[in-house]
Order: structure tokens, then C-alpha cells, then sequence
DNA sequence: ATTTATGTTCGGCACCTTGACGAACTATAA
DNA sequence: TTATAGTTCGTCAAGGTGCCGAACATAAAT
């Protein structure tokens, strides 16, 4: 089942890569049109679609008849030839989708993580992954590839777990390492809010950006960014980091170098301590969300200060990236009551226009996410030439 | 002298890059030598070099001999085959440098405008570009890229430039096709900023990291950066515009709106005039400099100021994008005094371990960075394959 | 029957590789 | 000094792969 027998035979792959690439894009077609579309000829197409087959990667999909001239054969990806999980590891929630090689979800489904964290809660993923794999009636074997979503920074380097602020112990563990030997495949992980930003852009309201950005309040505040149709995620992985802003709250307290002095002002925490210090009270963000909403006093200027510091976030995000569009995700930044008190506040503070909108996908951006990350990389894996550095480096400096 | 003769031998084309790409990187190299680092064969390597040699791109270099075994004939990018032009369009300078195309600077110099704006400054700086040529000894036809760098956004559609604040009139006018007219080349443009932050991270103190952030600050203030080894330029050109960081100065008022917060604050023209407001008399920003550096009161405390909010934005710029270095350029950026406040100043602000340096390259930085542009413009074009989109997009969403 | 589009067969070409070999040079020892 | 061994460079010849264009067979609508 696998397509590289030996080593380069680089222009096959290559052909192969651009059919491959039409399929998925296009879904079913016939080998005509995929050589028009791809440039190459019609009887190297057939070749390529005949080594597919045999490999099991593409299927015969049908007949298409009706139109002048022979009818046609039209091949589309083989579903079921291979899978790849996505998990968006949250605080409280454990989200799991099964996706297959061509796209389309299979399985999605949500758990509470019941407290877990650590050893446990990775066991407990674990075993999530593999209910769902036995309900999707999908055999481990054909789990080609995972991608795991989760708070905190993910080193680069070695794509492991650096700090995880949501999850206390399971920081210094392997989440990749485990997960990888119970799939018995590659698993990478990412930022969970980096995550988003990319299924926003796959399928959700910044669909088909090259350049976006995404910024999530809720329990801890991040951004997510699109450079050029990748993610951004900084030398250290920390890019996104906007917690650690220097505004919303004094920079200088010993509680912003901590936890960051715009997530102290504007993460959940704050806006909760905000309200009670304004004598609203116990209550949590939603709640303070809907009294602001129905006008509620210690409520409504709260919400209305998380929204004037969320407007300089954004004005910051815009003047150092300049993304197409900006998306607002998370429990928090989802709300319309706090989305329309941004807008307002937005012209008073530039002259650009910014586009800024709620997430599309909702508390699934980031699951959504994980998947186009698993898929992106088996695709890249499965089908694009490995070594093809087709950009030209500058000369070294020798002088 | 072209090397594409007709359409894509795709594979040839493949092998000539990895040639190139050797030969520009570590200078002259044997046909032995150059085949084993390609991972090609020998004799695909004779034939790629011969095809090089008689399009007049590469020549012999010399004999290796003293090494045990045959001794080697060694080949090397042609210098003369062909050059590069980049300039550095400032407010009151124009850098000019003449660039061959295996990297090395042939001429460059440095001239007044002079207070030339618009028309009149396009012009000259066309004057300025045949007389180097001229001094030079490079005729024209062996000019085959020019990149200008200068301040304002460029749009990245079009290339053109749209707004240019220190160059009123200049705006409107197509720089490009006048100097590429007057070259009879390709002629691409570039923001001043991020031309330095490439020109930094290819001969100054980032060399070689794949991210990397530069900040300009003098009579403007700007940021470029690297992400992923490229320039972030933002949907609309606008990335790295710092100067509307809601910080520094109360960005609710006219005049941040206008000219943008941050960059009231710490401009040239707001440090200035915050020395003024403090008592200071007329000065400029290097006066002051001095004078704060020597101890003198209304100066320091302005320096210090500046400082301060320096570092909040390297802060900033830290959360956001995580570089791996951040560069400080600029007339007012680059003074040493200032850096070691801003160095003082940052521990107090984040824990993270920051890496900060003044510009290497000095005022040279966008004129370097023009000339990277140049070049690596230059080399893609001519020796890489025009059509390999080698990374995998993402299915189309279709459910 | 004509037209039009699909898919296959065939001949040819461009490119790459392997292995063998001659050329050129150093090192070493008689 | 001279011969021999060992190493590396570069070329030649043979063989394979993959692509293309053209011609052709196939199949369906008009």
C-alpha cells in the first residue's frame, strides 16, 4: 500500500503530486480533464491513475454520460484507503474527529474530561480515540496519521509540549510519544489556537485567505496567524503569545509578567474579577455576558472595558500583520453582544478598515484545525516529492 | 543568454537549480564534487555544466591540484554574465549599489537627495543609477533586476507603492515602471523596512535564521519581519506599520489616529518634541542622545521614556510573532546608549529571554536588503522551475 | 453518418543512472 | 630516479524511465 517503491523517480512524483492534487481539490474526474487540468498528457495521466489505482489510493468512481461525445470514466480519491485523527485536547472538553484521506469527516464526536489531567488524562484520550476509531468501524492499520490541538507552546523543533498553562502536570509528558504507539503512527501536535486560525481557514469564515488571523478569549487568550498560507508559530513556538501584551493591565505587576497583563485584564479570570470588584458579585462570563447584554450596570461597563481593550488587541494585530480578516473565537470573543461593542469601538481607534468577524465553526475551529494539520502532513507525506527546495536560497556572504 | 529555450524540460531545469544553488552558495566546485553534493551523477553534472557554460552563466575557474587523484577543474557563476541594481530611496539619501550575480557588490554609493521630491526625485534617482552603471563599467543590457526599497506601504498586488509618508507627492507616481522603463528590466519595489529586516537576516547580525524581526526607529518608526525564511507583507502591504500601536500616546486622540500612537511617542518628531515640552530647547534626536548619554537632565528623562516604550514594543513584538532575534535599526534604534536602556528595561517587563542587537549592517541594512530582493528575484527567475507548487493545498471543503 | 470527446497504442525524445575505463595526479617504496 | 599502487576526475556506452505527440480505436450525442 505504499507508493514509493525506491528512491527518486522525482518527475512521477511530481505527476502524481498534481493529479492527486486536482482529485482532492476537484473531487471525481476523468483522466481527460485531469490532463487538461494538470498539463500533462492524457496517456501519462493514464499511467499515473493506473499506478493509483493499484496502490489503492484512487477508485473508479463512475460513468458520465449525457454530454456530447464518448462518455467518461471518473476516478475519485478511495476513502476508505487511509484516515487520520484530529483531537482538540481542551481544559474541559475532549473533542475527536476521524477524518478520511479525502476530507470528508467520518466521525466526530465530544467528551468531557471529567477533572483528568496528566497520565490520566492522556490515558483517557487515549481510550476516547479508540471508541471512536471501533464506532467509526475504522481498523487501527488504516490510521495513517494524528493531530493533536492542545493549550500551551509547542516546541518546533522537537513538536513536543513545552508549557502548558491549562494542564498543569501533562505538561512534561509525551503526548505524541503515547498517542503515536497506540495509533501506531506519526502524530504531531500544535498549539490549540494556532489550530483554529487554520480551520478557520479551511473551512470557516476566512475560507481560502493566504493572510489571517485569529484571536480566541476565553478561559486564556491567543492569536493564531496565517503568513502566506502557513501558520506562524515563531522560533520558539511561542508566537501568539498575547497574553503577555503590555496593556489592559499595569506591565510592571508582578501578576502580568506571570500570567500576562492583557489575559490578567481580559482573559476569563479577569473580566470575573472585574466584575466583583465593581460589586457584581460571583458569576461566571456568561452570566456577566447576558446581564451586560440586557443592560445590567456592574455588568455592562465590564463588558464594555473587555471590549476596549479587545478593540486595542485587534488594532494591534492589524498594525503588525495587516491579515485579510480577523476572526474572533473562543467562549468569550464568540459572544455578538461583545462582538458589536468591538466594532463600535473600532473606528474610534483607527482609520483602517478592518474586517473582523466571529468564528464560523465555533467551539469546532480548533478540532476542525487539527484535522487540515493531519491532513495537510499525510497528503505532503503521501504525495509530494520530499526533497524539492524550489525557492533559491541568496548566495552566502563571502566578502 | 536566456536559458529557457522552450518549454519546461521540468527535470533539467530541476538538476540546472541544484547546480546553481551550489555553485552560488560555495563557490567554485568541481564537476565531482558538485554531482555528489546534488546527489545527480557525474555525468548529468558535465551535461548540466556544459549547458551552464555555453550559455555563459558559469565558467572555468581554475585547476585543484595537490590533493591526492586526478587534479580537478573547477567552475564558478560567471560574475560578469549578469547584474542587479538596488536602491535605497530614502527622505534625504538615495543608496545605489550594483550588485554581480553570484552576490558580490561591484559599486555602491551614496548620494543626497538633495530635498527633491515627486517627479523630480524619481528622476534623479534615474540619473543616479545610469551614472553608477556608467562608473561601473556595466552596460546596460547586463542589468537584468532592480529593486527599490523606501518608505510606504507597497501593495502586493500591484507592487506599486501606495502611500509614502515622508515622500508627499512621490505616492502616486509609478516608480516602478519609470525605473524599469529607464533599466529595461523588471523593476520590483519594496518597504524600506523590510528590505533592512532581509537585508540583516541575509549579511547582518540574524544571518541565516528563518525568523527574524527588524525595528527601525528614527524620523519613522517600522518593523519587518521573517517568518518561515520570508517577508510578512501583510494582505494590503501594511504589516509591520507599528507606528498605530495604541501605545505610547492616548491613541483615542486626533493625531494618533493621523500619524499613529506609538510613533508619536517615539518619532523622531516626538522625541523631539517631548524635549522641547520638558524644557530642553530646540535639538535633534541625536543631540539629545548625546545629551542624555553625557547625563543632562531634560534629555535623559526623555531618553529614558523612549526607552521604556521601546521596550514595550519589543514586547510586543516578542508575543507576537516570537522571533528568534530582534534588530534594532534606524537613526534613533541603532544608538547604543538607548539600547542599553531598553536591554535595562526589559527584564522588568517579561521573563522571556529576549535576543536583542543593533543593526549590523548600520545605515547600509535597506540597501542590503534591496539588493537581496534583487538577487534572489534575479536567480529564481533564471534558474529555478517556474511552476512547482511542491507543498499540498487542502481539500476543498465540500460537505 | 457525423461530430465530438475519451482513452489507448506506438514511436520518439529527453534525461538520468550505472558501470567501466582512461586520464591525471600523489604517495610510497625499491 | 623510477616504478607501482592508490585515488580522484571526467567521459563513454548501455539501459531504463517517463513524457509527449500523433494516430487510432471507442463510444455517445446529434
Amino acid at each position: 500500500m505504499t507508493l514509493r517503491q525506491s528512491l527518486p523517480p522525482v518527475l512521477r512524483q511530481i505527476s502524481v503530486r498534481a493529479a492527486m492534487d486536482v482529485l482532492l481539490q476537484e473531487g471525481p474526474t476523468s483522466r481527460a480533464t485531469l490532463a487538461k487540468k494538470t498539463g500533462l498528457s492524457k496517456q501519462t495521466m493514464s499511467e499515473v491513475i493506473r499506478a493509483l489505482e493499484e496502490s489503492g489510493w484512487v477508485r473508479v468512481n463512475g460513468i458520465v454520460s449525457g454530454k456530447v461525445g464518448r462518455s467518461a470514466i471518473t476516478y475519485e480519491v478511495a476513502e476508505d484507503s487511509g484516515y487520520a485523527v484530529g483531537v482538540d485536547l481542551g481544559a474541559t472538553t475532549i473533542r475527536i474527529a476521524v477524518v478520511s484521506i479525502s476530507g470528508s469527516i467520518v466521525h466526530e464526536s465530544e467528551h468531557p474530561t471529567g477533572g483528568r489531567a496528566g497520565e490520566a488524562l492522556i490515558g483517557h484520550m487515549h481510550d476516547l480515540v479508540e471508541k471512536c476509531l471501533h464506532r467509526a468501524g475504522i481498523p487501527f492499520e488504516k490510521v495513517l496519521l494524528g493531530a493533536v490541538a492542545t493549550p500551551g507552546v509547542v516546541d518546533p523543533v522537537s513538536g513536543h509540549l513545552a508549557l502548558a498553562p491549562n494542564m498543569a502536570e501533562t505538561g512534561s509528558l509525551d503526548v505524541v510519544r503515547r498517542l503515536g504507539e497506540a495509533l501506531g503512527c506519526e502524530v504531531v501536535i500544535e498549539n490549540d489556537v494556532n489550530a483554529a486560525a487554520l480551520g478557520e481557514t479551511w473551512k470557516g469564515c476566512s475560507a481560502g485567505l493566504e493572510t489571517a488571523a485569529f484571536i480566541a478569549l476565553g478561559t486564556g487568550i491567543g492569536l493564531g496567524m496565517l503568513v502566506n498560507g502557513k501558520l506562524v508559530k515563531g522560533a520558539r513556538g511561542a508566537a501568539g503569545e498575547i497574553s503577555y501584551l503590555p496593556f489592559g493591565a499595569d506591565p510592571y505587576r508582578e501578576d502580568s509578567l506571570e500570567r500576562g497583563a492583557l489575559e490578567s485584564a481580559i482573559g476569563a479570570q479577569g473580566i470575573v474579577s472585574r466584575y466583583r470588584a465593581a460589586g457584581g458579585g460571583e458569576a461566571d462570563t456568561r452570566q456577566i455576558l447576558e446581564a451586560a447584554e440586557a443592560g445590567e450596570e456592574p455588568a455592562l461597563s465590564v463588558i464594555r472595558e473587555t471590549a476596549r481593550l479587545a478593540a486595542l488587541l485587534i488594532v494591534s494585530v492589524d498594525a503588525m500583520t495587516d491579515p485579510e480578516k480577523i476572526v474572533l473565537g473562543g467562549n468569550v470573543g464568540r459572544h455578538p453582544f461583545l462582538l458589536s461593542l468591538i466594532r463600535a469601538e473600532l473606528p474610534r481607534l483607527t482609520r483602517r478598515m478592518i474586517s473582523l468577524e466571529p468564528s464560523a465553526l465555533g467551539p469546532r475551529a480548533t478540532l476542525i484545525g487539527a484535522i487540515a494539520i493531519a491532513l495537510n502532513q499525510l497528503h505532503n507525506a503521501l504525495f509530494s516529492p520530499q526533497e524539492l527546495p524550489s525557492e533559491m536560497r541568496l548566495p552566502q556572504a563571502r566578502d
